[in-house]
DNA sequence: GAGTTTATTCAACAAGCGTTGAATTTACAA
DNA sequence: TTGTAAATTCAACGCTTGTTGAATAAACTC
């Protein structure tokens, strides 16, 4: 019955896990990759996590409350800061982004591999509702409430349309697929989230503003 | 040395992969599943089209040509309906956006298994890079040039990151997760590739005049 | 209609897969 | 230090995978 602190080991898997998932996908990952890169043995995985599935979960909530809170307390305290009126569309969309930039301060890659895998997850036809709608769902609708007030007057369908596609814009930025380095020369850097939110929050405000705001 | 014509059964098979590649990624589509939905035996795959990979290719390519031409073309008129002048931003969003309505108005599955599949790559770490920036890099720097002409004194970097948001919104909308569909509680539908383009058009015609315009 | 090429199926292979139970090592308690 | 439970490895299982060569069917040529 004595709480014991969980082996580096399960840590290792869950890391191992967490970047082969975000590169090739849940079925293009084979449990041994795992382990061998883990440095550990095959069936340590299933004691560990249970089946392969169960241990992908395991990968995609390990952060996901961390994730979940960072996001909600931006947004509480940018509305906190902007009194009764509420906060702004940039504001509002600052504080669902910036908090995605833990995975470049922290340094480390465990940050942004998972943010990888978060972005294959979104994207899957497969994944996507299964997985993402029951964790990100509430967070995605608080933040269309809020940018709702900051919009008075749009019309729902118009608001989750933007919502799209800042969603969309994100989980491509999330993804790093290195395609912008390519085709920019260099000039841009797929690992650049700074520089990637630098552009995408005034890039979206602008377009919630022509799309949900008032003539 | 006769050309005959291609075996229904071979378009049967290419049909089959397109939709489940779409639906599960690469690597987790078996070659029997394949046959058995296209109702033929597990050998005919390789029969025709070779290797796994090369199947995979095979429907990759199928529809790539006839795609890019439609967009090119799209880009081609409204820069002759324009004149001299150059067409407006929008106008080129829309040359880039509308063709790919073709899924909707052609009635039959396959464009949108298709363009399902290029989301799935697109936004692959691992497929991203090896794919589409052969076949599709070429058409987003002619459609960049434009957007250049009708934003003049853009910076490179501000034009490559509005051209990655655009990509990712329109990727999201290809991808068809459903996700919008619970999220907005039936308000919006995935499915609806018009009025997708309706509200992603005015959308990143916006961020692109907001981030590249000059004040 | 015999002969030849193309299309398709059948049967089987070697390799890799996820998973499991037993054996072994490690860590902790008394 | 002995005993016990957790952590880890080992070895193996049954199954599925992509791929292939031989066998059969269909289509076409002359």
């Amino acid at each position: 019955m004595s709480k014991r602190a969980p082996s580096p080991k399960s840590e290792r898997i869950l890391d191992a896990a967490e970047e082969l998932f975000a590169l090739h996908g849940y079925d293009g990952v084979a449990l041994r990759q795992i382990a061998t890169k883990a440095g550990v043995a095959v069936a340590l995985a299933n004691y560990h996590f249970g089946k392969k599935l169960d241990l992908f979960n395991a990968v995609f909530q390990r952060r996901a409350g961390d994730l979940n809170e960072s996001r909600l307390n931006a947004l509480r305290e940018c509305q906190q800061r902007a009194g009764e009126k509420g906060p702004s569309v940039e504001q509002i969309i600052e504080a669902f982004l910036r908090p995605l930039e833990i995975a470049q301060e922290t340094g480390d890659d465990g940050w942004k591999n998972y943010l990888a895998l978060i972005a294959y997850i979104n994207n899957s036809p497969y994944w996507g509702q299964k997985m993402m709608s029951k964790l990100f769902d509430n967070l995605g609708l608080e933040f269309i409430e809020a940018l709702r007030v900051a919009l008075p007057g749009a019309k729902d369908e118009d608001l989750f349309w933007c919502y799209h596609n800042l969603s969309g814009a994100l989980t491509l930025t999330l993804a790093q697929t290195g395609r912008i380095d390519k085709l920019s020369g260099g000039k841009c850097r797929s690992s650049d989230f700074q520089a990637a939110y630098d552009h995408m929050i005034p890039f979206t405000t602008a377009g919630f503003r022509q799309v949900c705001g008032i003539e």
